[in-house]
DNA sequence: CTGTTAGCGCGTTCAC
DNA sequence: GTGAACGCGCTAACAG
């Protein structure tokens, strides 16, 4: 394949230098546009005063040269046009979930989505939200992020952020959740309903004791449920991570006790899984001998198979209402919003009421 | 609170400016600790002629400043430290155990992972390393590209890639991935040992033809061990969707026919699943009137009562040594490497002899 | 109103 | 070890 007469006018970038391949800059496109470099950024972001004639031209040479902005330069003085996500755990459907509903929207708004895998540390989440802060996002959306709300505060001093799935009100950022504690009372209810007394509950082993997270305040939704229906001696409350494994742990720590609860309500459902699997692994007949449901309603759960009883918290709708507010906060608002949205229950076949 | 002596050697950064926090930068760390900025960046980088002594000095400022580097600025001469992942579908949890094999590599080689979400189309995955590229990222993971092999040498003439999960030898990246082929021949041969002859496949509805991609060397595969065992009178081939929807749109294709085969061999797991949900929902026994086999060994096929029948591809290691070879094309290797890697066979309970 | 000139921002690099 | 130029898009300030 050789060089065409395309050379000219085609898609060929700036003469390659040793090594790796050089990208056409926004001279390079002035100058073959024969206009200034400001004309040609005004071009570029669509900003006012250039006229029609030569936002032409110059869109012509961007082509012609297959101008890219180099965001770098970009975030040294204006935007990146880039907003960052910070999820903690990637293989947990419900963050796919937000994410699904986050990215249309932001894309809608030309905006890129950059996600970053925070760890389950809280020294490698906060790595995570510094390294997003140092590449200059123009926003940040963190999913369920677990370090000190005041750490929260610091980082909303210096670009817009948005809490998803984690709820209080705050200074300086905006939240979007639902409500964790209707959401487990719902489950707790309905295996009342069911008959159930012996209500044991999954959460999350973590150091910090903030109110504001979610498996605290689905814990808190837990206790309050079972004393309203003074159920307060039945209270039983396992510690363990929020993981697969997690969950099987938690069933070793059931089963390694004298009898079993008739009913467990893990905080999610992927520990709801992890305590599914070790039961099933024994035999131990599911509803029949215990009633589990998790929380998140994740796609798994619905496999007919599975079919988990969970709460559904509509991650998507989660994901594109942290969007909105993202974009507003970047337009300019500063006034901080807290969204509370309702969960439902989805009952299935893994609870039932409880024999004899 | 107030201020307390505390704030000249604390952590309280530079003066805030109105709206939002300015952060510490070089130079602020370079007057505070009384050397150049150019000795500053030294000590930075861990570059070679700075003195022990200043080198504690410069440090002590930078904590003290909390200082952090910007690294648009970097991203504009040196390196940003930090890598690109692209990944098509977040939902798909292959793409999740890539990632978790990745991340902890570059974590101890002190880059920071970025995950760009590509989406369905080809624009938008080409629009997704583009933005990677604009953002001056040392290098590039690209998981299961659509694009043309041409895009990826371009990409490839820009900044070091490694493409994960698509195989072929290539001039200017490297490339890892199990070997597809052998992969859905495992399966195929599985099913005819258990007494299957109508075996049919499912592939992705791609309108590319390249032979690299997976769902084509898998279809490959499949209809090679198809011939190989005399049944190139049955092969079956069926274009769908790569989801849970494309699944359930083959379990459709397949019911709207006369007969139904006796195995599927879906060429994704995600696809098997999407399948299975149709023939569950309407109490069609698997595997005692038809068998399924998905390719993956996605985690929700380990559930005891799914037990996918299917192929391990090691994405987990896939991950890992991606990430090797990056960091070795990072470090100045450019002849091109390709490791292909072999997959194993999984069989579990959605696969047995067929009736009669 | 349209277009240009002349820095700016911040970490890196090179000549001294 | 230092000073100063550099990379590239953005933006006052200014000229036509």
């Amino acid at each position: 394949m050789h060089v065409s007469e395309q050379a000219e006018t085609g898609a060929d970038p700036v003469p390659d230098l040793p090594g790796l391949a050089r990208r056409a800059t926004l001279r390079d496109v002035a100058r073959r546009a024969g206009v200034s470099t400001a004309a040609a950024s005004k071009v570029l972001r669509g900003a006012y005063g250039v006229s029609p004639g030569m936002r032409e031209r110059v869109q012509e040479a961007m082509t012609a040269l297959s101008y890219r902005p180099n965001t770098s330069a970009r975030g040294m003085r204006g935007k990146t046009f880039t907003v960052g996500v910070v999820i903690s755990d990637v293989q947990n459907q419900f963050y796919d979930q937000v994410l699904s509903g986050l990215t249309p929207v932001f894309g809608a708004a030309d905006h890129k989505v950059l996600i970053a895998p925070a760890g389950t540390t809280m020294e490698s989440e906060l790595a995570a939200v510094e390294g997003m802060v140092d590449h200059r996002m123009d926003g940040l959306v963190l999913v369920t992020p677990l370090v000190p709300r005041a750490e929260l505060e610091r980082i909303a001093a210096i670009l817009p952020v948005v809490v998803v799935a984690r709820g209080g009100a705050a200074e300086g950022y905006d939240t979007i959740t639902t409500d964790d504690e209707a959401g487990s009372a719902l489950i707790v209810d309905h295996l009342v309903g069911l008959g159930h007394r012996d209500i044991a509950h999954i959460t999350l082993g973590w150091s910090g004791d903030d109110p504001t997270l979610p498996f605290r305040a689905r814990a808190r939704g837990y206790e309050a449920a079972m004393r309203r229906h003074g159920l307060e001696d039945r209270i039983d409350i396992v510690t363990t991570a929020w993981s697969h494994q997690g969950g099987f742990d938690a069933a070793e720590v059931f089963l390694s006790r004298p009898g079993l609860p008739t009913a467990v309500h893990a905080g999610a459902d992927v520990a709801a899984l992890g305590l599914l699997s070790d039961f099933w692994a024994r035999g131990i007949d599911v509803p029949g001998v215990v009633s589990v449901a998790g929380y998140d309603n994740s796609p798994i759960g619905m496999l007919a198979p599975i079919s988990l009883t969970t709460v559904e918290q509509g991650a998507g709708e989660l994901g594109m209402r942290a969007a909105d507010l993202l974009l507003e906060r970047m337009a300019g608002r500063t006034e901080p919003r807290s969204v509370l949205l309702a969960p439902t229950l989805v009952p299935r076949s893994t609870t039932a009421a409880p024999r004899a």
